[in-house]
RNA sequence: GCUCCCAUCGUCUAGUGGCCAAGGACACCGCCCUUUCAAGGCGGAGAUCACGGGUUCGAAUCCCGUUGGGAGUACCA
């Protein structure tokens, strides 16, 4: 059992080309199968470069691997098409064709092909070739002309019929397909031929490739055929869809894993979310480990119906990952997050032993490893700025919160040993004794010592921050206040 | 236009003739917990299973049609 992955190198690996690969890869891993990489450069305007790493990054990134690839190799390659061309792999295959009169070059000029479709579609039939040089013997054309391109030479009549895994038998009209280009001018095979050639020559056994491939699959068919090769079996999982319906692009937001990956989704969250956008186990079960995916995955529980990608769900699994990661693990993730993405207002490093302190505070309270940056920005931050005017809260004023921050201070510094259990019975002695809310000192505390409305628990935080930080950032913002007051 | 695919709460889905006056999850709303924000717990609202015909004792599930959506229609993949 053979599946593969055949990207085109454009650009940015796209999240719906990704889930493809990975019910592929999934399948193979399931039957204990081989997963193969193969790139179809055969465009060579629209290759781009690197385009090549950046899919294999993405697919390591998600814990994908393969057997066989343009990077290691294997009995089946090279692995890249423009290198397979080369090698004169499609030429012959075309030649094949030619001899048996089931291919035949056509000097078609564009400016007739598209005056062509133009009246076909002015008089509203199906646009395509007419099949023009099919009859014409290529000996009595002027030697210029000579083979521009290669079509393929589908059968006139009859019905090509195909059996796909998710979908069942699903019927062609061949009259309804015209000859296609198989061989390019630049000597470049299309997709349609190269595919075939490939899979057949690579023992693919079962292609999983997605639906917008469909309506080409009776041409791949008739090639197979007339290359007198077994078709592999088919399967074409379901497109992924914007909010608006539509196929989901880069004018959708964030589309490639690489941008997920930036804005602090974890790997294995992707992998668990995007395998569920189209595939299901049962009528609960949601969470999988990679171990049980490959396990659980099945071809037959792949969904015909397309899936709106649902970023609100991602966020939540993905804060469910976080929630359930090991500590160690998390910091982990977290320190690789920041070394691969800085975080431009941290000027002081993260050690593991704060981390340690402080992860399990922010553990619950963070989507993505995005958001924990600013959230515990007051640990690693020299400075903290904020308006002054956010210290007094809601029934103070400026007086009273003046008045309440200067007392706090002796308090904070009588505080032994500082930790939270000490400082929260303390302050809310201290808050008795001041009449006024805990809630209300403690808001006016939390905009001191974290320069934040919103922020991890308050005393524990001071913990960590430790006394001194503290009564520090205290009387810093009892001088803000004082200046602002000045101003008012 | 033509060809092909698809159709269950807003979204992802369970469901393969009786266990479904349709189950789970996200999102949403309320309550509880509470130093902010989360997380968590409990509860709620939300789907005449796109519509119309059949078949059947019985249909979300099978058949036909309609409508809607999507994809394809290149010397792109």
């Amino acid at each position: 059992m053979r599946t593969r992955f055949a990207p085109s190198p454009t650009g940015e690996p796209h999240v719906g080309n990704i889930r493809t690969a990975v019910f592929a890869w999934l399948f193979a891993r399931n039957n204990n199968g081989s997963f193969i990489i193969r790139v179809e450069d055969t465009d060579q305007a629209r290759s781009v470069e690197g385009a090549t790493d950046s899919i294999l990054q993405s697919l390591s990134w998600l814990g994908v691997d393969w057997d066989e690839g343009p990077d290691k190799g294997g009995e089946y390659g090279p692995y890249i098409q423009s290198e397979r061309q080369k090698q004169g792999i499609y030429s012959k295959a075309v030649e094949t064709l030619i001899d048996s009169n089931q291919a035949y070059y056509c000097s078609c000029s564009t400016e007739r092909l598209d005056k062509l479709r133009k009246t076909q579609i002015k008089s509203s039939k199906p646009p395509g070739y007419d099949g023009h040089c099919r009859t014409k013997n290529i000996n009595q054309l002027p030697a210029e002309l000579k083979s521009q391109v290669v079509r393929f030479a589908m059968p006139k009549s009859g019905v090509t019929e195909v059996s796909d895994t998710i979908r069942g038998t699903i019927k062609f009209e061949n009259a309804l397909i015209d000859d296609f280009v198989i061989l390019k001018s630049d000597g470049f095979p299309t997709y349609h031929l190269a595919n075939v050639v490939d899979d057949h020559a690579m023992k693919i056994s079962h292609v999983i490739r997605a639906e917008e491939w469909l309506p080409s699959l009776p041409r791949h068919i008739n090639l197979y055929n007339a290359l007198g090769f077994d078709p592999p079996i088919f399967a074409h999982v379901p497109i992924i869809l914007a909010p608006d319906r539509t196929k989901l692009s880069k004018r959708h937001g964030a589309t490639s894993i690489k941008e997920f990956r930036s804005k602090g989704y974890l790997a294995s969250a992707m992998l668990n979310f995007l395998c569920l956008l189209g595939w299901s186990l049962d009528d609960k079960t949601e969470i999988f480990t990679v171990k049980e995916l490959i396990e659980f995955f099945s071809i037959e529980r792949v969904s015909k119906s397309s899936a709106i990608f649902d970023n609100k769900k991602l966020e939540w699994m993905n804060g469910h990952y976080i929630r359930e990661f090991e500590q160690s693990k998390l910091i982990g993730n977290l320190k690789k997050y920041w070394t691969d993405f800085p975080v431009s207002t941290f000027d002081i490093e993260p050690t593991t032993s704060k981390l340690e302190a402080v992860v399990p505070l922010i553990k619950d309270r963070i989507k993505t490893l995005e958001e924990a940056a600013p959230m515990i920005n007051f640990l690693f931050s020299e400075t903290l700025s904020y308006d002054p005017e956010m210290l007094i809260q809601k029934k103070m004023d400026y007086k009273s919160t003046l008045y309440a921050l200067n007392e706090v201070l002796p308090v904070i510094n009588e505080i032994n040993p500082f930790n939270a259990n000490n400082i929260e019975d303390n302050l809310r002695l201290l808050a008795d004794k001041l009449s006024i809310k805990p809630g209300q000192l403690f808001g006016t505390l939390r905009i001191a010592a974290t320069g934040q409305r919103v922020s991890p628990p308050l005393f524990e935080s001071l913990e960590i921050i430790g006394k001194d930080k503290t009564v520090e950032s205290i009387s810093l913002a009892v001088q803000k206040l004082n200046s602002h007051g000045d101003i008012n």
